[in-house]
DNA sequence: CCAGTCAAGCAGTTGG
DNA sequence: CCAACTGCTTGACTGG
């Protein structure tokens, strides 16, 4: 499965599973016109790097909250699709470049590192809450069928319980319940979708 | 580095 | 129209 971080200013991941897309938003959008101020807090501070904070004397300092230009978010989104994670030379010269301090790259990083999983993992479960859906629906269709041969008295070939059958949708193997052709498949491997097959 | 969390800032909604 | 409220996004921090 390919996992494609994509751009735009908000998450996008892509995940390629049959018969589920991810919408990519378009470009920039998210609610149309969330403009962002240019607060000056974006620059780099002059003085005293990392431990800016400390400087505050006294009490717990306002945590003020840095919003990124469209343009830092911009270059900041490119280098994640080209890579994931920075190595030390890497960080610094984009800090440099956005006019940031390096940890503020290093936590947008892992900021975006973790909410991509999250989006993942929620698009996966999305994905397998249908697929379960549709092997339910599917395991009521045969039992239905195995009940309209047996009121047939057509009974079902050479099975002791035509009643723990089950059919893969994807190789078209019968299956008894037990045997692990229904369970679930590695992620590499997912499973067929309706439009599949 | 990651997972979990907090909290600022913003947009959208609602009630007067 | 506007203040109050709500929900979401996202920058930052902490502990492991």
């Amino acid at each position: 499965m390919a996992i494609l971080p994509e751009n735009s200013s908000h998450l996008d991941l892509t995940i390629s599973v049959p018969g589920f897309s991810s919408s990519p938003p378009s470009d920039e959008g998210s609610g149309g016109g969330r403009e962002q101020l240019k607060l000056d807090m974006n620059q780099l501070p002059s003085s005293s790097e990392d431990d800016e904070e400390l400087s505050h004397g006294g009490s717990a300092p306002p945590r003020k909250k840095l919003r990124l230009t469209r343009e830092q978010s911009r270059l900041l989104e490119d280098s994640f699709r080209q890579n994931h994670t920075l190595n030390p030379k890497q960080k610094e010269a984009l800090a440099k470049h956005l006019m940031l301090r390096s940890r503020q790259i290093e936590v947008w990083f892992q900021n975006r590192r973790a909410r991509s999983k999250l989006k993942q993992t929620e698009m996966e479960c999305e994905y397998f809450k249908r697929w379960f859906g549709s092997l339910t629906e599917q395991n009521h269709r045969l039992h239905r069928e195995v009940e309209e041969l047996r009121a047939m008295n057509v009974g079902p070939p050479t099975v002791t319980s035509a009643s723990s059958l089950s059919m893969c949708p994807r190789c078209e193997r019968v299956t008894t319940a037990a045997s692990p052709s229904l369970a679930i498949p590695s992620q590499k491997t997912l499973p067929p979708q309706e439009s599949e097959h």
